[in-house]
RNA sequence: GGCCCGGUAGUUCAGAUGGUUAGAACGCUAGCCUGUCACGCUAGAGGCCGAGGGUUCGAGUCCCUUCCAGGUCGCCA
């Protein structure tokens, strides 16, 4: 860090430096102006030190230090001194030391900043992103980014210890069919035609296994033109992984590893190998999700048996129409939410489409509940063992479609555990959920489309059903979870064009369409494919649970906002005519 | 596209029922102050109440439209 401006950095000094003499550069934290004496907070990424300007000293430095002012920016050479008793500061790390001035250069000076540079202070959110850079002055927000340099330092060392090669895909690219919408960028050479941004380096990775090699990975912008959210960003970073010649195992297992390197050396945290296994239908019987928080209980149980002939409607309509009756009990809970409580709770679960929640709430001698009129004896005390209720127990119930039942209730877990505080910030619960179905049914488009994608292989055992019975192939597919956030996924590829083609025609892609979507992969399959398959991780979110934050702008440096601008550039931009022009693009009046 | 919340000084906020000259804290400016560290004391400056329209004798406050920011559903792995 020695330069021709500084000897050492501002929060790496301590007693040992005592008696030399230092040169320090930074910003101006606070001055504290005593009239006869100054006091400067000077700060630099590794801290802050103070630093005294006294006439006794040296007078000069003394005069011009009347000038500084908050954010200004300075060189101050002096004498590190150790603080006399009670002119010490335990809230700084330096604070058993200060800087004697005997020298002061401002090298710039600063308006008075609309942001005061301290983690505290409490800010709207949208100043923070006009004025990005005196935000990313933050001790807490330079530590984000410090700590995002470093595990993708871990990353790239990791996997070049086993082999990967880093390789560069194409930012302009061509459109996908499948998935989310994709940005385009027009081309002046060929007017009228676009290339999209890649939503993931997915096609070329697999081509690169074509090409033999063997263990690729990036780490890469993505792009996808969808609504934001809380951990969502148009622009985001993937660890993009692919490997040939494996299974699945070989891909969880070097993965899992990874993972475990991350957050030892960044946390100091032992994540316990193996990781759990899940399969996909467990996790959504036990937890409503795919991606579990298993940090805490509340699971779901099956009630559909027992109520499928019961005398309320609500439950047995449900059952009739193919849906399903599931239940979770808040254990304890009972005397914990008012009556107005649990009514908030079931308008959150209509948020998720649920009708009602339904709820009992166990008493020591007794049952509070709005539908035990409704169901027997017998129907009672079946869901009370089921569902393990002991006095004190609250039991929440939906009916409903069997995946609006699913949201509801694992939607309303989460929300309990909010309230109750049930998770620690400081315990990572990982798991692998596997065999997740190949497809689904898109009641728009009334048609199956890839869970994941089109690329993902079937379960050998269920290829044969591939045709008759789409919604029952499961697929070698896995995603990697902790506490109910995804941090990421993949599966292995079809690597055989028969059953590529058999998938595109499940997928209701015509021979035509598919070639014309993705011919050039098709046909590189024809020249001797390697079994291959990846997975890909969001490095914001892994950055977000590394660094115990739930706002995916804080762990990017120059995010967006939900209207997908930068506040800072004030990008996106009205284009001149004569770009426009140029393109061949002629933009619609709006009203 | 839907729902919820917000927009008042540089910043964070307060401004019941519409009613004189729109407040506070911090910050800022000036002066005083030699051991402060959220320094202290004194004085002062600072407002298109997001924008446009309407109701009214009168709007920061009520109504409509719109813009911006946040959360969320849809969307998105």
């Amino acid at each position: 860090m020695k330069t021709s401006k500084r000897s050492h950095t501002c929060g790496t000094l301590g007693l040992k430096n005592i008696g030399e003499s230092v040169k320090l550069s930074g910003w101006v934290q606070r001055r504290r102006d005593l009239g006869g004496l100054i006091f400067v907070n000077l700060r630099d990424r590794s801290g802050i030190i103070q630093v005294v300007f006294d006439r006794d000293i040296n007078e000069e430095a003394f005069n011009l230090a009347h000038e500084i002012r908050n954010e200004f920016v300075l060189t101050i050479r002096g004498v590190v001194t150790h603080r006399e008793k009670g002119q010490c500061n335990d809230s700084i790390p330096t604070g058993h030391i200060e800087i004697k001035a005997e020298h002061l250069e401002i090298l710039n000076t600063a308006k008075t900043p609309p942001i005061y540079i301290d983690d505290d202070d409490v800010l709207d959110e949208s100043i923070r992103l006009k004025y990005r850079y005196l935000d990313l002055r933050k001790p807490k927000m330079q530590n984000i980014l410090m700590i995002r340099h470093k595990a993708t330092k871990i990353i790239r060392d990791y996997l070049d210890q086993r082999g990967f090669v880093e390789i560069e895909t194409p930012i302009l690219t061509k459109p996908t069919p499948e998935g989310a919408r994709d940005f385009m960028v027009p081309s002046r050479v060929q007017k009228g035609s676009f290339f999209a941004l890649p939503q993931s380096p997915q096609l070329f990775k697999q081509i690169l296994m074509v090409s033999g090699m063997d263990r690729y990975y990036q780490i890469v912008k993505c792009f996808r033109d969808e609504d934001l959210r809380a951990d969502r960003q148009p622009e985001f970073t993937q660890i993009d992984i692919e490997m040939s010649f494996i299974n699945e195992e070989d891909i969880m297992y070097i993965n899992e590893r990874m993972i475990v390197e991350i957050f030892k050396k960044i946390k100091g945290y032992d994540i316990p190998l193996p990781i759990e296994r899940m399969t996909y239908k467990e996790a959504m019987d036990r937890f409503g999700t795919d991606k579990p928080d298993t940090r805490f209980g509340f699971e779901l149980k099956d009630l559909t048996n027992i109520v499928t002939n019961c005398e309320f409607n609500v439950f047995s309509n449900a059952v009739n129409s193919g849906g399903s009756v599931r239940a979770i009990n808040a254990k304890g809970c009972g005397e914990k939410f008012s009556r107005r409580e649990i009514d908030a709770l079931g308008e959150f679960v209509k948020q998720y489409k649920a009708k009602g929640l339904a709820w009992i709430n166990i008493k020591d001698d007794s049952i509070k509940s709005p539908i035990s009129k409704f169901l027997s004896e017998k129907e009672l005390t079946d869901i009370i063992e089921i569902m393990d209720g002991q006095p004190g127990d609250l039991i929440f119930i939906v009916a409903d479609k069997t995946q609006i039942v699913y949201d509801a209730l694992g939607q309303l877990r989460l929300e309990l555990s909010k309230k109750l505080q049930l998770t620690n910030n400081n315990e990572y619960k990982f798991l692998w959920i596997t065999e997740f179905p190949l497809l689904e049914f898109d009641n728009e488009e009334k048609r199956y489309t890839a869970m994941h994608h089109p690329f993902t292989s079937p379960i050998d055992e269920d290829i044969s059903i591939l045709e008759s019975h789409p919604d029952g192939v499961r697929a070698k597919a896995y995603d990697l979870v902790v506490n109910g956030v995804e941090l990421g996924g993949g599966s292995i590829r079809i690597h055989n064009s028969e059953l590529q083609e058999k998938m595109f025609n499940v997928l209701g892609f015509s021979r035509d369409k598919a070639w014309e979507k993705f011919g050039f992969l098709l046909e590189a399959f024809k020249y001797g494919t390697p079994p291959h398959g990846g997975i890909a991780f969001g490095l914001d979110r892994l950055i977000m649970i590394l660094t115990n934050t739930d706002n995916i702008k804080d762990v990017i440096a120059f995010p967006k906002t939900q209207n997908h601008s930068c506040l800072m550039t004030e990008a996106p931009s009205i284009a001149e005519e004569e770009r426009l022009e140029e393109l061949g693009i002629l933009v619609k009046e709006t009203e």
